[in-house]
DNA sequence: GTCTATAGTAAGATAGAC
DNA sequence: GTCTATCTTACTATAGAC
């Protein structure tokens, strides 16, 4: 943990924190404010506030309310893709190599990350957000099942898209339940029995294609 | 349709519209302003304007904002309800009885309205409304898929909340396919695909219940 | 009971000094 | 890069005519 600059000390030649961690301030202070209030009650000088910097410096390094949203957002995404993507690379060197069964490896160390990360899962599927945003998630989810799973070529026609929204919106779905467990073994529970869930999908998923035999 | 009463006709007598005629005009005003700019972006006063009508009068019948979206989603997914109850009585009365056939039926029905009212429709997907409105559709469509289905018991464990959420989630997004279909045509030609991927989902919400045998 | 006009308030956004 | 002061917009509330 680097220590804050000290400020309002008149003697001290004045400090400036850098770019970096200015943001990490702010991205800290506006996850606890908008996991508390959601995104519309939340207000622009609480975070400031709580950060104990200035709107100014915010929209210096934000741009608006919006986009400080986003950026959380794209900063949880980022930790949970890297995460997925190894979960599946290791199953594929361990051998496993049924386009489904990857995508079961990758599914499981997704729900499994939601218990630690429970705050920003629980907003962030709550539904309140800026405008922009369920458009942008939405083509989030679709290019990160095609990029990681690649199970649905690149069809990109509705009936397609729909596959991609069931399973994406049933990870998403699971994940609210899990973050709402009320003990780390309930949640732990409560993957199981969601993975029992996805499996079953299968036939939706690959439509008609044959699972491969184990080894 | 009722004429709208003369305004500004500072000769004749002042007549005032009735309570259901002004909530009919506001309703129909927030329609088309919602459809246009989404929720965050629409104005009170545009709706205002567009009616013809006073802000004043918006907050005493509705309350305000988000009311008026409620009230206006209300209205909608009333009228959707209602035809999808029919579908179902329909089909029980040409001697449907497999519950997950019902719930096909439904479901098409359910389906083919879309085009027509696919303004709401967008809207009401796209995922930019008041913060409690996700709640609120939440509660409501588990509401509508017991009541009207009764597929999945009084069960209210996580397992099949999320297979409640599978269901509602599926023909959300079926529905918003189908809204941006170019011609009606088109429209008809997504609901059989949609179907025809619902159909699959038999395993999955009956939870290994045997299919009834026709005849 | 219904409507108009107008004032109040809160919060997001910006300008410009340091 | 940071901050304060200020602007602007739009939701909310109310007084009073008809």
């Amino acid at each position: 943990m680097a220590v804050r600059p000290a400020r309002r000390a008149g003697t001290s030649p004045r400090q400036w924190g850098t770019t970096e961690h200015t943001r990490r301030v702010f991205l800290d202070a506006a996850r606890a404010v908008f996991a508390e209030r959601g995104f519309t009650d939340a207000s622009v000088s609480e975070v400031v506030e709580r950060a104990d910097l200035s709107v100014g410096s915010l929209y210096h390094h934000f741009g608006g309310k919006s986009e400080l949203f986003l950026e959380l957002w794209r900063d949880h995404t980022e930790a949970q893709q890297e995460l997925t993507a190894k979960a599946v690379a290791a199953a594929r060197a361990r051998g496993v190599t049924d386009p489904f069964e990857l995508f079961l490896a990758g599914s499981r160390a997704y729900l499994e990350a939601t218990w630690t990360r429970r705050d920003l899962v629980a907003l962030f599927q709550a539904g309140d957000a800026p405008p922009s945003f369920q458009a942008v998630q939405r083509r989030s989810s679709r290019e990160w099942i095609r990029t990681n799973f690649k199970l649905l070529g690149a069809d990109d026609d509705p009936v397609h898209r729909v596959v991609v929204h069931l399973l994406t919106g049933f990870l998403g779905e699971a994940r609210r339940e899990i973050a709402e467990a009320r003990s780390r073994a309930e949640a732990a529970a409560m993957v199981e029995d969601m993975m029992e869930l996805l499996a079953k999908m299968r036939p939706i998923v690959m439509d008609g294609e044959p699972a491969e035999r184990p080894g």
